[in-house]
DNA sequence: AATATAATGTTTACGGCGTCAACACTGTTT
DNA sequence: AAACAGTGTTGACGCCGTAAACATTATATT
């Protein structure tokens, strides 16, 4: 075990140090052998463990989809007690996560694999039933769940993509904050979906 | 101009090359030497047209948002008597754009040059435009036109990015097509900011 | 028109990359 | 104890981005 011909982990290693490339260094910079080389190990020990470096990159965005559940997941517990604050923190969740981690959002949605989407995840359950709950309060306008609930996560991963790839001026400009734009914009959209309370 | 040297228009045959893999081979595929190969012309050439590949992408980045702003501008005026309509269907122009053009609208949204964004361009400002005439016509509600405009761009940019990459299993299935998913969802968000008509 | 100069294209070279095949070590099964 | 499957290493291949040195041609200067 300690002999380190044979490393004990290498698959977990691997995925691990790919992980911390791609947020330190960007994603043109993580490379098969770089990820080797950062574990201490051969240029091709990671074909054991990878078929190439495209299922590596798979396995380092389901670390990412397992990240932001669980960051939604506690957000769906702190705020049990109102549907429609929860509506907005899941949001707000998810662009936070696109924030601290865009290289890692950016390998979530730039892999091919298709079994990788949130929708099959429990993470877009999340949503459905905070919006299920909004409805039964009688708050969230009603219609098809799934279907506001698909129309609110693009606006939210909308979103996330322009903050992470500075294609908001203002933004970029230091004029407002990335937060203050994104919860503007969630408001501005769930207000819609809401039953007017006047 | 004095672009007919060696070759006659190296830079603009390079970026028409670059589109053309980009469309036919994916992201992966683009290469500088593979770009030049195919102008037929030697590796480093290039180079005495774009500093670096990254400026290469960018050109053909903007070419994109070129393409892009032409079919925004004819669709606003083919549906210029009524701007709810015009909101909608310059969502679905960008959105269709998108899933014509997958690799080319990844780069656009990839590329690090903040100088290319679509709201200092004259694509978000037909979008702008849109909302204005809908607030006078009284039916958009009233607001910080930039801000619903804002937030109708991330809901249009988000259903794009997510039905290229495969990522709403109703469409990968076959169950509904793109086109409905993303018209459904257009409508969802957009009914909540028309002013309600009981 | 002759020549100088700047613009454009080529050749050669370097190190990094993804991947493969052949080999080496190790833990497990028989 | 021997065979085997799993895991890691070594070396090779061709492709890549990039840079330097060189070659050619268009334009400017005389």
């Amino acid at each position: 075990m300690t002999n380190k011909y044979h490393h004990g982990n290498l698959r977990n290693a691997l995925i691990e140090a790919g992980v911390e490339i791609l947020e330190e260094e960007g994603n043109n910079a993580l490379s098969l052998r770089k990820v080797a080389r950062k574990v201490g190990v051969s240029h091709a020990a990671p074909y054991r463990h990878f078929e190439n470096k495209e299922l590596l990159i798979a396995a380092i965005a389901d670390e990412g989809y397992a990240k932001l559940e669980e960051k939604m997941n506690s957000v769906t517990t702190e705020f049990s007690d109102d549907s429609s604050v929860q509506i907005i923190e899941l949001g707000w969740a998810y662009i936070h996560f696109a924030i601290e981690n865009p290289n890692h959002l950016r390998v979530m949605f730039t892999d091919f694999s298709e079994s990788c989407t949130l929708e099959t995840g429990d993470s877009f359950a999340l949503l459905v039933n905070s919006i299920i709950a909004g409805q039964e309060a009688n708050d969230v306008v009603a219609g098809d769940t799934v279907q506001l609930a698909l129309a609110l996560w693009a606006t939210v991963h909308g979103l996330s993509t322009l903050l992470i790839e500075n294609k908001i001026p203002a933004v970029n400009s230091g004029t407002v904050s990335a937060e203050e734009v994104a919860r503007a914009s969630l408001l501005t959209i769930f207000n819609g979906l809401r039953k007017k309370i006047t």
